[in-house]
RNA sequence: GCCGACGUAGCUCAGCUGGUAGAGCACUUCACUCGUAAUGAAGGGGUCCCCGGUUCGAGUCCGGGCGUCGGCUCCA
């Protein structure tokens, strides 16, 4: 049989030959450092068997920042934590352990907890298997076979493990050590060059919380001790960007213990959150949104009549006051069906958007609040959207327009994911498959690159949950657009047609911004703090030299704030070195120094990271003008 | 909610095996009146997260609670 190698050439081999095989005909030293194969943009061991005609890549130790050479690398350092806990641990059960993005994990089941400290022992026991070297040797068995093994060792996860795996059953053996694996694996250890182990933490068999809890190790490898450094570097990056801690020392929000997971603002937190507004409103007005506010508490059948309190009761904050049962509002819908619905409609009114920047409470669980990005007081850009079926697809397009839009003004592209039906959920199929092909049919009107998260929906419609790339290349859950038929129905909800006679409703939610709260968080990370000048807290920084300059510096100060910057005065007795220092720590865009040497005509203008210029106000005005 | 770790001044952190709390920055005052990333000096500031226990004695050890962090689960 022949395959067919990268470089379009072909290569002859016997029947039956590995990719081993192959790396063998092609050359010692890439038989030495092969690592997997490659074909059609899916992985195989290299001790499997090639089909003919296949067209094959061998990726080796060279290829160590390739994707698929990690995932192998990782998947094999994964077995050497497993077989490094076995001989620590006698008694503990392993489960499984994948390669995941930037590392792996092996979750086991210890017969007494262990701790942090653990991981230093066992990391050393992995050094030491390393020292060693193991080579992994790859057997395929029959499902009864595997049973007894694992049987055999009381291995009853994996047990589990074969008895509902699909297919033909692989093990692979290390040392004395043998797993069920799928596979991929590398030929021995000697490619591991560097691995760590960072971090433990709790994790369900199966991804169920009604099954027990295990042990999950998580950790990583690399090709190179160089790749592991860098690594690290990034997770030290992605520290310093981190929301929580800039966000306190950029003076924007702090949390206090006496209302967990709901921030205080600060002004200059504020100043970001009034520009996002500022965007809102003015996009809502060119779009034909209508403002409204609905109360924030409402007695508990409202959330009956919702269909939310079966099912989020226990996420609520509720109030029981004068006998009477309340709840604060954990989204806007109630409100706005309740104020559609306070009149009888004509299609003539239709569509009609109602939008609504209102907080929300959401008594989240302790363990899932997360800086800004999970909170208990959310305030979301939300809108309702009551229109026709007809009108479906027009509205939903022009709301993906607008996400797309808002996105563009902080330098973001979107993305989006579109989650059909689930498996608790009101309505017919039919209004499923009508609703989910509505969305569908817009996303391709906008060529928004989607991808389909079945089973994902709201229970009582399909979204299309809306993403972005940050800076640092991660991808963030923005906006979310649910359609929904069952809303208005369950509150009464109908219009009046050019018949004469009442036809059901359809509304779509949107939010984009998802929340003010989460988009803050998700700005501050993305620019480091450092906001571009239109978004920036304090656009300006006026820093007079000595005490003579306060007035100048003033009156520059308020000239700045007649034309509707953000500027400040640092007339701190401080030396203009510490000053400058400051400003540059606060990431604050422009700063204007004011000494004996400038007027009007002449201003130093410092912009954030050092460069100077000398500009007159004018000047100075009309750049600051292109930049808003 | 679950597993693990952590909680000391406004912030970042030190405090050995239990003996009665410290640094840098920030803040206040004074001096300096300063030219593009830290002027100097002095001073104020702490129920060592909370409650209980062990002990002659607890920031330190033990139990419970709260909060935060890394995950799991959840995310209308």
């Amino acid at each position: 049989m022949r395959v067919i190698l990268p470089d379009s050439s072909e290569l002859e081999l016997p029947a039956g030959a590995t990719g081993l095989d192959a790396a063998r005909a092609i050359g010692p030293k890439l038989a030495e450092q092969a690592v997997l194969v490659r074909s059609n943009g899916s992985i195989r061991d290299l001790r499997l068997p090639l089909t003919d005609g296949e067209r094959i890549q061998i990726l080796t130790t060279r290829d160590k920042d390739d994707p698929d050479a990690l995932y192998v690398l990782r998947h094999s350092a994964a077995h050497l934590l497993a077989e490094a806990v076995r001989r620590l641990y006698p008694g503990v059960k392993i489960a499984i352990g994948p390669p995941i993005d930037n590392g792996f994990y092996y979750d086991f089941e210890f017969p007494e907890s262990i701790g942090e400290d653990a991981l230093e022992r066992i990391e050393e026991e992995i050094r030491r298997e390393l020292a060693e070297g193991r080579a992994w040797e790859r057997r395929e068995t029959t499902p009864d076979d595997a049973r007894r093994l694992f049987e055999e060792q009381d291995e009853r996860y994996k047990v589990e493990l074969v008895d509902t795996a699909e297919g033909e059953i692989s093990l692979y053996t290390q040392g004395d050590f043998t797993d069920l694996c799928r596979g991929p694996h590398l030929q021995d250890s000697s490619p591991i060059k560097a691995i760590k182990l960072t971090g433990l933490a709790g994790a369900y068999w199966r991804g169920d919380e009604r099954n027990t809890q295990l042990t999950r190790i998580y950790g990583t490898a690399f090709y190179s001790p160089e790749d592991l450094e860098r690594h690290l570097e990034r997770l030290e990056e992605a520290r310093r960007r981190d929301h929580r801690r800039l966000g306190p020392q950029l003076d924007l929000f702090h949390f206090s213990e006496r209302s967990p997971g709901s921030p205080l603002w600060h002004p200059k937190g504020m100043a970001l959150w009034q520009e996002l507004e500022n965007i809102r409103l003015r996009e809502n007005a060119r779009r034909g949104y209508l403002e409204v506010k609905t109360p924030l508490i409402y007695d508990s059948e409202t959330f009956w009549t919702s269909g939310h309190f079966p099912k989020y009761e226990d996420l609520m904050f509720k109030l029981d006051i004068e006998g009477r049962q309340w709840a604060m509002k954990s989204m806007n819908c109630p409100g706005h069906m309740l104020l559609f619905g306070s009149r009888p409609r004509s299609y003539r009114e239709l569509p009609l958007r109602y939008a609504e920047p209102a907080p929300l409470h959401r008594n989240e669980l302790p363990g899932t609040l997360h800086g800004l990005l999970r909170v208990r007081h959310v305030t979301q850009d939300d809108a309702h959207i009551f229109c026709t079926e007809e009108q479906i697809q027009d509205e939903i397009r022009d709301v993906v327009d607008y996400a797309r839009y808002v996105y563009n003004l902080f330098g973001m592209s979107a993305s989006a994911e579109l989650a059909t039906r689930p498996e608790n959920r009101v309505g017919t199929d039919q209004e499923w498959d009508r609703t989910e092909a509505a969305l569908i049919e817009a996303l391709r009107l906008n060529e928004i690159p989607y991808t389909i998260a079945a089973g994902e929906g709201a229970f009582y419609g399909p979204k299309i949950d809306l993403f972005m790339d940050d800076a640092l290349g991660r991808k963030w859950q923005m906006g979310t657009i649910q359609l929904d038929s069952q809303m208005p129905s369950r509150f009464g909800l109908k219009y009046v047609g050019s018949d004469n006679t009442e036809h059901d409703l359809y509304v779509v939610h949107r939010a984009l911004y998802g929340s003010y709260e989460r988009f803050i968080g998700i700005m501050t990370e993305h620019f480091g703090g450092a906001f571009p000048f239109w978004l920036a807290p304090v656009q300006v920084r006026v820093i007079p030299v000595g005490e003579s300059h306060r007035e100048a510096a003033g009156r520059l100060r308020a000239r700045l704030d007649e034309e509707g910057y953000r500027a400040d005065v640092d007339e701190r007795d401080e030396t203009v070195g510490k000053r400058i220092r400051d400003a540059e720590l606060e990431k604050v865009p422009k700063v204007v120094v004011w000494g004996d040497r400038e007027s009007e005509d002449a201003l130093a203008v410092r912009d954030r990271g050092g460069s100077q210029s000398n500009v007159g106000l004018a000047e100075l005005l009309r750049e600051l003008d292109s930049l808003r």
